[in-house]
DNA sequence: TATTGTTATACTCTATAACTATA
DNA sequence: TATAGTTATAGAGTATAACAATA
């Protein structure tokens, strides 16, 4: 396995002891180890959507429940209400959405799509759906049930 | 299965529609899936453990790597230089690591815990272990297995 | 009185760029 | 010239508390 003689290695300088990083007590972790494939799929998200997953779930909750409220997405999220607002603020600032005051409790605001959200959700979701397909394509159509099955033993108490 | 009148339901109030929030298109992302799934055990973890999942990886992995740099740490956390430099101020500020110049390389600190972050590594990873376990648990051993092997192809390209 | 949205505020994490001291 | 650590700065997400309008 080793090669003690690696002379032409690419070590680039030497440290107090080794390069090596022992991180056997983290991977142990299984939150570490959804922490690093969260971060994986996040980082790749944002460089092929333009927008944060974040972003994207108010977005799409908004298209598919055009007329809610604020604070019923928000809750489909975990969020609370000023998380949720920040990221309104953001969709609505970038015109993809607007609120509209609502006719049955003026309390609430009803959330709609612009023209703009409505051209833009169908490229959106396009970009998610293929960069999500290139993490499912590592694993097959069993494997995904079964991860997917996991994930909701951890996600839901 | 729906009652359809069940007059005295929790329904706190009218909406402009309905209150059932549709997720499916979101619920089709493994992503979003795997993002609630972190969101979930880091709330439990930061609950429990007393600091976040970042500060107590790098603060175990100091503990495992002891006289290591800041830049081998952070790599093998995928951090970069300036990210891994808050964690480490922070951990520095509640006396848990301390920095040491390098004598082999003076550019170069070498990280060690203190007395201090000698006893509460202790602690903390049996907080840690305890609330990983909590999770775990929610999962049979080859599911756990499986899981873990899944997440794999998932964080690592 | 309770709820919805809002504002103010603060904290964590992340990231880029420029600086310094060393190599 | 390049590298390690640092500093300044900024943006994203999250969260708590208090306020106004409305129920």
């Amino acid at each position: 396995m080793s090669q003690p003689g690696n002379l032409s290695s690419a070590r680039k300088h030497k440290a107090d002891q080794d390069e090596t990083v022992d991180r056997s007590t983290l991977e142990e972790k299984l939150g570490f180890r959804i922490r690093m494939a969260e971060r994986s799929i996040y980082k790749t998200f944002i460089q092929n959507v333009g927008m944060t997953p974040v972003q994207y779930s108010i977005f799409t909750l908004v298209a598919e429940n055009e007329g809610m409220s604020q604070g019923v997405i928000g809750e489909a999220l975990n969020m609370d209400r000023a998380s949720t607002m920040a990221i309104m603020d953001k969709l609505e600032k970038a015109g993809l959405i607007e609120r509209r005051k609502s006719l049955v409790d003026r309390r609430r605001h009803a959330l709609y799509l612009t023209a703009k959200g409505r051209k833009e959700i169908v490229k959106t979701e396009n970009k998610v759906k293929q960069t999500d397909d290139k993490f499912k394509q590592r694993l097959t159509d069993k494997q995904l049930q079964e991860l997917t099955k996991y994930l909701n033993l951890l996600w839901h108490e």
